[in-house]
DNA sequence: CAAAAATATTTTATCATTGAAATATTACTT
DNA sequence: AAGTAATATTTCAATGATAAAATATTTTTG
């Protein structure tokens, strides 16, 4: 019979792993967010609420590994909702400028409270395990992948 | 200004590193795999591939943390296939038992060939860390998420 | 034993994402 | 300066997932 490496297997186990807490993790959040806004929008308001500046669907795009069209989608539903504000660049029409407004900034901590007790849960439940360290090897493992030009 | 927990907002960017590397992998794996197979369809052959015992659509819908109706649809698939048996369970007619084919078996090594050098890229640049803390380490995490009855 | 509850699967409508094509603008090349 | 390539955004069709309802069967219960 036809046998596979050792490391191969348990690296497809060690991904499935990661699917499946994705899995979870994202069914917890969107089932406790407001039914307005979706982990999607959700994210994509949380990083305008670390950094104000504006940035361009493109970047965002590519902040969230996430493609051209969906960001696109992302965006205008943000916007009909006002939550966030577009402008062209004036330098470059090719180009528009988003940042967060206001009332963004409220449905974004509105979000946050409204998950805060699926996030504290975890928290309690994963309390005898350091999350930094954790947190640090993810990082070294998503750049062993993300070797792409989006 | 509202203020959030620091706690809560190191599980959001952990829980971020962990949806990006799932996107990252998904989309790696995909575009290498044969074209007659996804990852979900993969997922279920290589489930097999551990121990041929045979299960109901239920208990791997379950297995994969997926609703009944994604799996029905691609038990469905892999059926027209040719990758998989179906048969009713004798004794409860609402059950159906899947098990893996000989072609399936095929299909499965075929596929583990054509996403070998992606598995094998993210283990040499990996090389440094210790992959099987870091399954420890997840594995341990999901379960803090995964308390539900699907 | 009949009615109600539980279980297993399928169906349906909806939604977010992808990849590729279309459109528009800017930068590069010669 | 004209033509080509590169960049940014949008549109479109196809895909795969979800939640909820529909169907069918079995188990529980009173």
């Amino acid at each position: 019979m036809l046998q596979f490496n050792n490391k191969d297997m348990n690296l497809l186990i060690l991904l499935s792993e990661i699917a499946t807490i994705e899995q979870l993790a994202r069914n917890k959040l969107d089932n406790a967010l407001p039914k307005d806004l979706n982990i999607s929008s959700f994210s994509v308001l949380n990083h305008f609420s670390g950094s104000r500046a504006e940035k361009t669907p493109l970047q965002l795009a590519r902040s969230f590994h996430v493609t051209k069209g969906a960001m696109t989608n992302t965006l205008n539903k943000l916007e009909k909702q006002g939550y966030i504000h577009v402008r062209p660049d004036w330098n470059d029409a090719r180009k528009k400028c988003v940042s967060i407004s206001q009332s963004g900034i409220d449905a974004r901590n509105n979000a946050m409270k409204s998950i805060k007790p699926i996030l504290d849960e975890i928290i309690q439940k994963t309390n005898h395990m350091t999350k930094k360290s954790l947190l640090g090897d993810l990082r070294n493992f998503r750049e062993a992948i993300e070797n792409d030009k989006v």
